[in-house]
RNA sequence: GCGCCCAUAGCUCAGUUGGAUAGAGCGAUUGACUACGAAUCAAUAGGUCGGAGGUUCGAAUCCUUCUGGGCGCGCCA
């Protein structure tokens, strides 16, 4: 409600600029006002054409006021301050429309979309930093589906790469084993219920440091691993297979950790697949065709094939052949033939996008619930769904790789690709990192020169780091704790679905509520908090709305669809009534937050709004009892207004990927 | 050396395109369960928005510069 009344706010001021000063706006501001009692929209627009017009801010507010003259919705315009053109809208409509509207009222153009997110290196288990990822990405698909878009989600699998490559090394050098033995090994772990990738989380640390231990046998190791990985690039040889083995194992564990909190995939596309099938060939000879890559002959780069790197001055044209070759420029072929990183990279992404001319091969990987998770392969299922040729795409990685994801979007530019390219979006996140205080209570050892620092950055090579299912296990046993003291009468499965879902609440607002590049120094007591401003808190607010109903033996859509035979008028003025009215102007305001969200590629305002909204409620409650209320029709409109509370919140908290438990 | 990010209450963070008196949560102090569930609510204290200039009717927000911190910048992936 409150965003299509804004949008015909904007309009009418538009309308009404161009008749009475000939003037085309460009953007019309239009906010909220710092107190509910000076209406529900402002426009400082009087203060940007004082200048222009050569006149006082406050004549022109009051000039526009004038022309505004009846809008459909509001009660009435108003000149305030120095010249802020105020807007009240006629309360007791907006209460109807808002009651019932439950639809989402504005779409964003209606693009097929592709997010790729979690991507996490099939070698450890999962930790604190990829359950940001996950969870931001995770999302960001549902706000974008719930604005009517086709989203087809990816997790990228790197299962060619060095972190695989050190894990086989692990395996083969350090323990020795062959492929038969490491399925032994495997199948000695599942029978005791133990973790694969809390087995290589280990293995991982060890490696890394087995690299450093010794120096003159220092490069001896690097030898040992470059090999494994040249082996397992070129696969159909036992390293390879003990990698594949390996890699997919944990993979599937990802994908179990991720399942606890409600994430799913539809696509795992493999680095593997893109050697094995030359997408790299491809973009190649797209990339020499058009003058995106150039043969480098003279400087440090001799040899290789290269690009001008994201964000350099194009090259002056020059002929002064003492003017040097651009030693900057980002090496794509290396002189010894192999492709780099950014090189598969482009590939890939142009295969997103439906520009490479080529395909995956698919089969059936793990089964969700309601859907299948395919994973990509060379040769595959002959029916499948048709994954890439999105319009858009959304890559959830962290900001440390802002400038290889920069050079690809340059590659798709220089490739001519600028539509594509603009509908690239690096959605980047700061790391997650531990507080030297967090790091010395979970037992590691912390070094003199960090401890004083802000906080440490998490390590997988190191082992430094909370793991996923260590920190879900934990939220899981505090939640369970409280729900068996507070809930004795209920049975043990149900209360152990409550903890989960509250469990899930917690970890998921948690990462939700830092905008995307604010560093988060975790600390375990933070995340284990279920007051204030937490996932439970919400939940809170809609398991007392449920209470309510349940209570005053009725339903909210009943109450929702009651108060149209209610004149609401007459509650929503006067001081006390502010914050009832604020409730439902909170209430109105969620399809503006997912359009904000989705413009700005940024959860977390959906994440205060919930809350806000929340907390409004809370305030409504302790000072208007519901059931108790004598008047009928007002009592209909306070149900009312828990109904609405309900069901924004219940929805809001859907597209944050947190449920609302029956009790708690 | 170059590039990107950050600095706001004791702590952790909001403050979206520059707009009215800079807001939350936690922590602290005080109060509220004989009414819909206290994982709650109310109240109080707490700020030269890192420093200095500038642009503007108006700056936490934009520009310049300095300080302090973080992260990138490879013929690694």
């Amino acid at each position: 409600m409150y965003l299509r009344q804004q949008k015909k706010l904007e309009e009418r001021l538009r309308t009404v600029l161009r008749e009475l000063y000939q003037v085309e706006v460009e953007k019309i501001v239009i906010e909220q006002p710092p107190e509910i009692k000076f209406g529900e929209y402002a426009s400082p627009i009087a203060f940007e054409l004082a200048r222009k017009l050569r006149k006082a801010p406050r004549k022109i507010a009051e000039e526009i006021v004038a022309a505004l003259e009846k809008v459909e919705g509001f009660a009435g315009f108003e000149v305030a301050g120095a010249g802020y053109i105020n807007a009240r809208l006629d309360r007791g409509a907006a209460v109807q429309a808002v009651a019932a509207g439950g639809e989402i009222e504005e779409f964003a153009e209606h693009l097929h979309s592709l997010v790729e997110h979690t991507s996490i290196n099939p070698n450890k288990a999962a930790h604190v930093g990829h359950l940001r990822n996950a969870i931001l990405g995770d999302t960001f698909v549902r706000l974008l589906r719930a604005a009517g878009q086709k989203v087809d989600v990816q997790n990228y699998i790197d299962n060619t790469g060095v972190q695989v490559a050190d894990i086989v090394v692990g395996l083969m050098h350090l323990e020795g084993m062959s492929l038969e033995s490491v399925k032994a090994l495997m199948a000695r772990l599942s029978a005791r219920g133990e973790r694969i990738d809390y087995y290589c989380w280990d293995l991982y640390a060890r490696v890394s440091q087995w690299y450093e231990a010794d120096e003159e046998e220092k490069h001896a190791r690097r030898q040992v691993r470059l090999a494994t990985l040249h082996e397992i690039e070129r696969g159909g040889n036992e390293a390879a297979a003990v990698g594949e083995m390996v890699s997919t194992a944990v993979l599937r564990r990802h994908l179990e950790t991720m399942l606890r909190l409600g994430i799913e995939y539809d696509l795992l596309p493999r680095e593997s697949e893109i050697l094995h099938l030359k997408f790299w060939d491809l973009a190649f000879e797209q990339l020499k065709s058009k003058g995106v890559l150039y043969f480098e002959s003279e400087g440090k780069n001799k040899g290789c094939w290269v690009m001008r790197r994201a964000g350099s001055e194009a090259p002056v044209e020059t002929d002064d052949p003492e003017a040097g070759p651009d030693e900057d420029a980002k090496v794509i072929v290396r002189s010894n033939g192999t492709v780099t990183y950014v090189g598969k990279d482009i590939a890939y992404h142009l295969w997103k996008f439906g520009l490479l001319g080529r395909d995956f091969a698919y089969r059936r990987f793990f089964a969700y619930a309601y859907h299948e998770c395919w994973i990509s392969a060379e040769s595959g299922e002959a029916e499948h769904p048709h994954f890439g040729g999105a319009q858009a795409i959304y890559n959830v990685i962290d900001s440390r790789q802002s400038d290889p994801q920069a050079n690809v979007i340059e590659a798709l530019r220089g490739l001519g690709f600028a539509e594509q390219a603009a509908h690239y979006t690096h959605f980047s996140y700061e790391m997650v990192a531990l507080t030297p205080r967090c790091a010395l209570e979970l037992g590691y050892d912390v070094p003199e020169e960090d401890r004083g620092r802000p906080y440490i950055e998490v390590s997988g090579r190191k082992g430094f780091g909370v793991k996923a299912d260590d920190l879900i296990d934990q939220l899981v046993a505090a939640t369970q704790k409280e729900v068996d003291e507070r809930h004795p009468e209920l049975d043990e499965a149900e209360r152990r679905q409550i903890a989960k879902e509250i469990a899930v609440g917690a970890l998921r607002y948690f990462m939700l509520k830092y905008t995307r590049n604010s560093v988060i120094a975790f600390d375990l007591r933070d995340a284990l908090s279920f007051e204030g401003e937490t996932g439970p808190y919400i939940q809170y607010a809609v398991v007392r709305t449920r209470s309510i109903f349940r209570k005053g033996e009725t339903a909210a859509d009943v109450a929702l669809a009651d108060v149209n035979s209610v004149d609401a008028s007459p509650y929503l003025t006067g001081d006390e009534a502010d914050e009832i009215w604020q409730v439902w102007l909170r209430a109105a305001k969620t399809s503006l937050l997912l359009e904000q969200c989705i413009q700005a590629a940024e959860p977390a305002y959906l994440a205060r709004h919930a809350f806000q909204l929340a907390q409004d409620f809370s305030n409504f409650y302790r000072k208007h009892h519901i059931l108790t209320e004598p008047d009928p029709a007002r009592k209909t409109f306070l149900l009312a207004t828990a109904a609405v509370t309900q069901r924004e919140l219940i929805r809001a908290l859907g597209w944050l990927g947190i449920s609302a438990p029956e009790a708690m």
